[in-house]
RNA sequence: GCCGGAGUGGCGAAAUUGGUAUACGCACCAGACUCAAAAUCUGGCGAGGUCACACUCAUGUCGGUUCGAGUCCGACCUCCGGCACCA
């Protein structure tokens, strides 16, 4: 090879031999550990984004790590290739979604290749493909069996004038995008699986991942399930055995309940009024909010508060007061009960309704001092100033006006007042959760049929496992009318009822691509599969996986459907544990300039900001663009690019390889190796060389654990600044020079392979190694990477820092074993010192052993 | 509005978790090489101050704890994210 470096030369052969050797291809159980190295799959636009880049370069880099420690590591890719952006092109420009797709897959392959990512690519995926998406119908009617998949009315955008479905992004403003009439709300049959049996699971085993994930994604899927403990109380409608149960986590408000407010929809609405002089009204009403659901932005939370009083009557079970039933359009049906009881007193909303249609306010909790409870913890007193309330008091506090429970603490009337409804029967705790169940209808053609047939005498029929996969016809007509263009295809809509086998009628919606996603890592493990989504033997040996790394956008999609997919093939048994991911890395964005301002924003196609990746390989090559990505930022910090930060990291890699080709011919032959112990001694440049290479290995060894990548990528500038430091010539070197040279320009070239892998090889057969970087692991398992050894990465000598009254003053050098004693009179005995501290009494002197000394004087 | 996170040179960022603030890189400045430029190499690079030292100030602001605070505590300011009538 050249002198010179030439990054496409190297990446090219090195590629050419990975490909050859089959590096990256790994099975299971050998005698090395396991290590799942995941990244999250692409959706198959045609082109990597710097986005990708950034998450496979750091996904990869894990990978070369601990391949090179000796682990088995899988590490796959996939594509997530079911999706919109297919049938907007069969849409706008009459293309094949399934052709479209595959020419897309096949150009992203390459750029991925270029990169020089280390995928085993004979585990190569799919989600379009028949043998793959046969499995996510698989799975719908495993859960279809156990109640966890489902039809429900549900309500969608429908414009009357051209009869069609419209997503929420075609209907924005509430009218459709194209006729501009108004947009309804319409309830169509649509499938659903039962997250909601899992919320709870959800919440507790987020315990389980709580230290190895991060925080901010705990948080939000915490949030997004939304556990809420509270309770149930039940109201009676007065003269009339219904009753109306309502959900509250403020029970101990209830005497301040001044109505009873519905969601507009609330079922029983109907039969309450029956008869009612005011139920045309209603229903008007209802309908209205129901055109209207969405908030507008900038109006204010009083002002679109709206609602409607019943005329019906309730009795609080608590108080015996009689108070009026309204609807409102604060009021979700699909959230509690659909129901809440108005305590306008101590919450926000109910506070700005009831001054909107005046209602009463009264107060029942009373604020407290934490040195009144001290004083008399059974029963404190409050005051009632509910005349003068002109905000809702929401904290707790103590009960006033609240009858026999009056005196009483928030935090023991919540427990109590519980208590009693229970044993009285109108109520009872309870717990309730944000979280809704999961809709997986999409009117499209391009996702996983449901398997289901519609047959008019059996109703909904699942449809055989022996008849799986349902497939995709090759084409349909795309009109872009919002109807499933399935329905378009008699061939593949008309069928015969497997129950009865009369003429009967395929389901035409596909199912949400995040099905796809939820289940693609366990199907890594045992890809070619034609019996079972996975051998439950393989995945065993394979997942949990050890490492996922992806944007956090998917926080509470993905990462959630996944965990919920997890628990049910757990209780499918084909698996035994709870959570699928031991540690998950968000990294961030990666943004650029805005051109013409200064923002810096995602690159993107719209504004005009993204970058090549193909160019930068061409221009810098693939190494280069990976060590600058990983260097210029931490990992989970946004990465803004820029263009002579990647100019540095070629720079930096020449001259390595510069610097090896300096070397190598008094380097290359291993027959002249000799153990350090036969070395000689080494020259002061020798050792000093030597103890930083030790701390390097110690330095990048322990931040590989945490994935500080940029501060990695220092440690190894820092290491081959000391090598340029090195007074000693290739030609003037001693046998324990070349010793020095050699173990560090070895450990440096490991080091970064896992930034720089192609580079890294041609240096690893440059200093005299066959087979590449990997022969040893893989071949002979044994592992590649450095050891530090302690002895030498321990410092010789000290610089001690010696503050007087916590200002620096002075440094003493010390021998790493020196006592305290001999620390703290070297510091009081330093000249510097001295001027500091004579004519002053010295007060205390404090000595952190190898550390510094802080002379306090007055 | 509620809930989180973050503020360190011109810029991206370090700081073994309470112990020498600004490692590493980018940009910039000077010198060497060159007829010249680029590339490369060498040196400099927080602010004030000094011929040079010395010294002083500096991690968003103000206060506190401590021998010692970027790091811990309290209040405030600014920016960025998430949720948004969830009872």
């Amino acid at each position: 090879m050249n002198e010179k470096y030439f990054p496409e030369v190297i990446e090219a052969k090195w590629q050419q031999h990975w490909h050859d050797t089959h590096a990256f291809e790994v099975k299971g159980g050998d005698q090395r550990p396991k290590f799942y190295c995941l990244e999250m799959l692409p959706y198959p636009s045609g082109f990597l984004h710097m986005g990708h880049v950034r998450n496979y370069s750091i996904g990869d880099a894990l990978a070369w790590y601990k391949r090179l420690q000796g682990f088995n590591v899988l590490h796959p890719i996939g594509w997530d290739s079911f999706g919109q952006p297919a049938e907007q092109a069969a849409i706008k420009r009459g293309v094949n979604p399934r052709a479209w797709t595959e020419e897309n897959i096949v150009h992203m392959r390459g750029q991925l290749q270029r990169l020089g990512v280390s995928y085993d690519w004979s585990r190569e995926i799919a989600a379009h493909r028949p043998e793959y998406y046969k499995w996510d119908q698989w799975f719908f009617l495993k859960m279809y069996e156990r109640g966890l998949a489902y039809k429900k009315l549900s309500p969608v955008n429908w414009c009357p004038r051209e009869g069609t479905v419209l997503s929420n992004e075609q209907s924005s403003g509430g009218v459709c995008w194209r006729c501009g009439a108004a947009v309804e709300k319409r309830d169509l049959q649509q499938w659903f699986l039962r997250i909601t049996d899992y919320a709870e699971q959800l919440v507790a085993d987020t315990a389980e991942i709580e230290a190895t994930w991060p925080e901010k994604v705990i948080k939000r899927q915490r949030d997004w399930v939304g556990r809420s403990e509270g309770a149930y109380i039940d109201f009676t409608v007065k003269d009339s055995d219904k009753k109306i149960r309502v959900f509250t986590t403020r029970i101990d408000t209830v005497f301040g309940a001044t109505a009873i407010v519905l969601a507009p929809d609330h079922p029983l609405i109907d039969e309450l009024l029956k008869g009612s002089a005011l139920r045309g009204d209603v229903e008007r009403f209802a309908q209205k909010v129901a055109a209207e659901r969405k908030r507008p932005a900038d109006a204010s939370a009083e002002e679109i508060k709206e609602g409607l009083n019943t005329g019906v009557l309730a009795v609080n079970p608590f108080s015996r007061e009689t108070i009026p039933v309204w609807v409102a359009n604060y009021v979700l049906m699909d959230y509690g009960t659909g129901a809440v009881m108005s305590v306008p007193a101590h919450d926000e909303r109910d506070f700005e309704f009831a001054q909107k249609y005046s209602l009463p306010i009264r107060q029942v909790i009373a604020p407290v001092t934490h040195r009144q409870i001290a004083a008399e913890p059974q029963s404190v007193t409050g005051t009632d100033q509910s005349a003068e309330m002109r905000h809702a008091f929401t904290d707790y506090g103590v009960l006033i006006n609240s009858g026999e429970w009056g005196g009483k603490l928030s935090a023991v009337a919540i427990k109590e007042m519980a208590q009693h409804a229970e044993t009285s029967g109108f109520g009872g705790g309870a717990v309730t959760y944000r979280l809704r169940d999961w809709g997986i209808s999409r009117q499209r053609f391009w996702g996983a049929p449901v398997p289901i047939i519609d047959c008019a005498k059996c109703g909904s029929v699942a449809v055989p496992y022996k008849d799986l996969p349902v497939l995709l016809p090759e084409t349909a007509e795309f009109t872009g009318s919002g109807e499933s263009p399935l329905s378009g295809v008699p061939e593949f809509v008309n069928t015969t009822c497997p129950q009865c086998d009369g003429p009967a009628r395929r389901e035409t919606d596909t199912m949400d691509t995040f099905v796809d996603s939820s289940w693609y890592f366990f199907r890594y493990c045992d890809p070619r599969n034609e019996a079972a989504p996975f051998d439950p033997e393989i995945v065993k040996q394979w997942i949990p996986v050890d490492q996922y790394i992806g944007g956090d956008s998917h926080a509470v999609l993905h990462l959630i459907y996944a965990r919920f997919w997890n628990k049910v093939m757990r209780d499918l048994g084909l698996i035994s544990f709870a959570e699928p991911v031991k540690k998950l890395l968000t990294q961030g964005m990666v943004t650029n300039r805005v051109e013409g301002t200064d923002e810096w924003k995602a690159m993107s196609k719209s504004l005009g900001n993204g970058v090549d990746p193909d160019e930068m390989i061409e221009a810098f090559g693939a190494d280069a663009a990976r060590l600058f990505i990983l260097f210029a930022a931490p990992v989970e910090n946004e990465l803004r690019w820029n263009e002579t930060g990647i100019e540095g990291a070629v720079r930096f890699l020449r001259k390595v390889y510069t610097m090896v080709w300096r070397w190598h011919e008094r380097l290359a032959d291993p027959g002249q190796r000799v153990p350090a112990a036969q070395a000689g001694e080494f020259s002061a440049g020798a050792r000093a060389l030597r103890r930083k290479t030790h701390q390097t290995i110690a330095r990048v060894t322990n931040d590989f654990e945490h994935l500080h990548l940029n501060t990695s990528v220092a440690a190894l500038m820092e290491l081959f600044n000391e090598l340029t430091d090195l007074e000693v010539q290739p030609d003037t070197a001693s046998p324990s020079d070349l010793f020095a040279v050699r173990e560090a320009l070895e450990s440096l070239t490991l080091m970064l392979a896992p930034f720089c892998p192609h580079i890294a090889e041609e240096l690893w057969e440059k200093l005299g190694h066959s087979g590449g970087l990997l022969a040893q692991a893989t071949v002979a398992a044994v592992p590649t990477w450095p050891q530090a050894d302690p002895e030498w990465a321990r410092k010789e000598e000290l610089e001690i820092p010696i503050q007087v009254n916590g200002r620096l003053r002075a440094r003493v050098l010390a021998a790493p074993d020196v006592s305290e004693e001999d620390l703290r009179a070297a510091a009081l005995a330093d000249e510097k010192v001295r001027s500091f501290i004579d004519g002053h009494e010295v007060v205390k002197v404090v000595v952190v052993p190898r550390r510094l000394v802080n002379i306090v004087v007055r």
